[in-house]
RNA sequence: GCACCCAUAGCUCAGCUGGAUAGAGCGUCGCCCUCCGAAGGCGAAGGCCUCAGGUUCGAAUCCUGAUGGGUGCGCCA
């Protein structure tokens, strides 16, 4: 069990409604249970752990749902009516129930007291952005790592989609009250950043006027030419006719460390900003590899041993060979992995479990890694190395990021690295812009593949769910620049602090009901490590606001503008500064700017 | 051969870790601006949740198997 930090409660207020609805009335149904148990009409030691109150999937019945009866019918030994029939009889005596009746199986529908959802309105304006903060259940410490692309060139459209939604759970978690740590790591260790460093040296002859030929093995891109450059402009011709072994080492920092420079901009210009880079040089040369791996064998997880060839493809020149193996079946992997190659040094592998071994020791409770589609193979061993390094303490997530298929007017863009249509992160970011970009990758479960169409994501249209969120967030903003030229004060704590019983027509209702679901929602999405569906929540409620806004072409009373009624334009206000308040939050953590205006 | 991911409306996808009559957008059909808040809104049609079993009060959701698609599989990181 991982120890759970210390965490500032926020004192639950008495007689008035918390921040989370949804456990509000949680604890008002258990309560009512704990009751019904004193007075005996339940039996004692009973579980609650099942009991749940959730959103109804058809608003016709009702604002919430209670399975409670039909979870305690069975070890209770009562039917699931006459517990619904008792229980709802108790939920209907709180102030806060509007109405309570027991339908189908045996659920409890509730509905609550317009009063109920004035004071949503009034606890957003009153908490902002921390209207959906959870008051506990978050201070976990959290390290999640995302893009890690080997520093030899720029971040291309995949590594874009794994930057965007490692960054947007990262802001998530944190949201949720988490301690974020954004770590970036560096595969500067390997033979890539040897032939990076090759590749260098012949932009760095070309610089120098000589003609060069790219073989097999080297990086031909032309980002390299200025990297070539920088090199002659600070060395001059010191590396010229040289053997590599004087100039390897030394062109590699070079080179990585240009190319770190790179991808820091890049990922800058998406908005992304990493807390942590490590190197998995630092690794090397210091023990750490060593150290880890002697923790894994004092386990008596590492032997010598000869694994089986792989059936199905067997490799052209497959031999027997020993090799020091990590046993990571005994963790849940289903064949023991190799730690060191056949001549002795590491495998990928072994700084893999250095650098998770690092992490565990810095005291996270929970680690994330988010890994391109293509790396899922390595997801089994890399639980089974955490499981083991940490006795099964701390737990690791891996999430994989699906493809993302690239449009071009509903046409498939092909990439080619050959061709030159190879798009980089940059390309996207400088076509549609960051804003667009993110919010585009989030409106995708991370497993599920992507369509991006450069043109259809730059519409303004309904179909564009960019567009959709931020028009809502704009009308509103529109809307408080009208107020305020007509002399109407609309700050949030006059907002806040205004007659809000006016709110009571069913389309009303229905936005605030959604900004209720705003806490359970970001709940949801921390504990599943899916900020998806972030996206999908404020796409309803830009809906809702659009709907309502409509509803005002009709219906003039529903307009938040009310002529001449300061008051009444300052109750419908506070909803639709309600909204704006929730998408800004909602924005913040997909991390894409909430507009002021439409252009 | 094995492992992992996926399969939901004609199309693109949600579905809150087991809830009631499975949702949204696009597309199709119908409606709402002489003026008042149309970059929008309302409504209709459209489903054997790939198939077959199992678990239980209850399954798109969990388990097993099948089919179809994607990814990966000892000295590449």
């Amino acid at each position: 069990m991982t120890p759970l930090r210390p965490v500032l409660n926020r004192p639950q207020r008495k007689g008035r409604t918390s921040m989370n609805l949804f456990t509000d009335m949680h604890g008002l149904v258990i309560e009512s249970l704990g009751r019904m148990q004193a007075e005996g009409t339940l039996p004692k030691g009973l579980a609650f752990d099942n009991v749940a109150v959730e959103p109804p999937r058809d608003p016709a019945h009702g604002d919430m749902a209670t399975n409670a009866a039909m979870v305690l019918a069975r070890p209770a030994g009562q039917k699931p009516r006459d517990i619904a029939d008792a229980l709802a009889v108790r939920l209907a005596s709180d102030p806060r129930v509007a109405l309570a009746e027991v339908a189908g199986p045996g659920f409890i529908n509730l509905r609550l007291a317009p009063t109920v959802w004035q004071d949503v309105v009034r606890n957003v304006l009153g908490e902002g952005a921390g209207f959906g903060r959870p008051a506990a259940g978050g201070g976990r410490k959290v390290n999640v790592e995302y893009v890690s692309a080997n520093p030899t060139g720029p971040l291309h459209v995949g590594h874009t989609r794994g930057a965007v939604f490692g960054d947007a759970l990262a802001n998530l978690l944190e949201y949720a009250g988490h301690d974020v740590t954004r770590e970036y790591y560096i595969n500067d260790g390997g033979a890539q950043v040897d032939v990076l460093a090759r590749s260098v040296y012949l932009r760095y002859l070309e610089a120098h006027g000589q003609s060069v030929e790219f073989e097999d093995g080297t990086y031909p891109g032309d980002y390299l030419i200025e990297v070539g450059q920088a090199l002659k402009d600070e060395v001059g011709e010191a590396y010229i006719d040289k053997p590599e072994a004087d100039w390897l080492a030394d062109i590699r920092e070079f080179a990585t460390g240009r190319m770190l420079d790179l991808i820091r901009d890049d990922l800058s210009a998406l908005g992304v900003t990493m807390d942590r880079f490590f190197s998995e040089k630092s690794l090397y040369g210091t023990g750490r590899i060593e150290a880890a791996l002697a923790t894994l064998s004092d386990k008596g997880l590492i032997y010598e041993g000869v694994l089986d060839p792989p059936k199905g493809k067997m490799p052209e020149d497959w031999e027997p060979r020993v090799q020091t193996l990590f046993r990571a079946t005994a963790h849940g992997d289903d064949v023991d992995r190799p730690v060191k190659k056949s001549d002795g040094a590491w495998t990928y592998f072994a700084p893999d479990i250095a650098y998770h071994y690092d992490k565990i020791t810095r005291g996270y409770d929970a680690l994330i890694d988010v890994f391109g589609a293509d790396h899922g193979g390595y997801v089994k061993r890399m639980k089974a190395a955490v499981s083991a390094l940490s006795d099964g303490r701390v737990p690791l997530d891996i999430k994989l990021t699906q493809l993302v298929k690239l449009y071009k007017n509903c046409a498939p863009f092909k990439m080619s690295k050959r061709a030159g249509t190879f798009v980089t992160l940059r390309d996207v970011v400088d076509q549609v812009g960051p804003d667009v970009t993110r919010f585009v990758m989030l409106t995708r479960k991370n497993d599920a593949p992507l369509d991006f169409d450069f043109d259809k994501v730059l519409e303004q249209s309904r179909e564009n769910p960019v567009f959709y969120v931020q028009y809502a967030h704009a009308r509103v903003c529109s809307v408080l620049r009208k107020a305020d030229g007509a002399g109407i004060t609309v700050d949030d704590a006059t907002l806040e602090a205004a007659d809000l019983s006016g709110l009571v027509h069913e389309a009303e209702l229905t936005v605030a009901k959604k900004l209720a679901e705003w806490p359970r929602l970001v709940e949801v999405a921390a504990r599943g490590h899916e900020p998806h569906r972030v996206a999908f929540y404020l796409y309803e409620l830009a809906s809702d606001l659009h709907a309502l806004w409509n509803r005002g072409n009709d219906m003039p009373d529903l307009r938040f503008l009310q002529e001449g009624n300061a008051a009444a334009s300052q109750s419908k206000i506070a909803l639709a500064r309600a909204v704006a308040v929730v998408i800004s939050a909602g924005l913040g953590i997909l991390g894409v700017t909430p507009v002021q205006e439409m252009r």
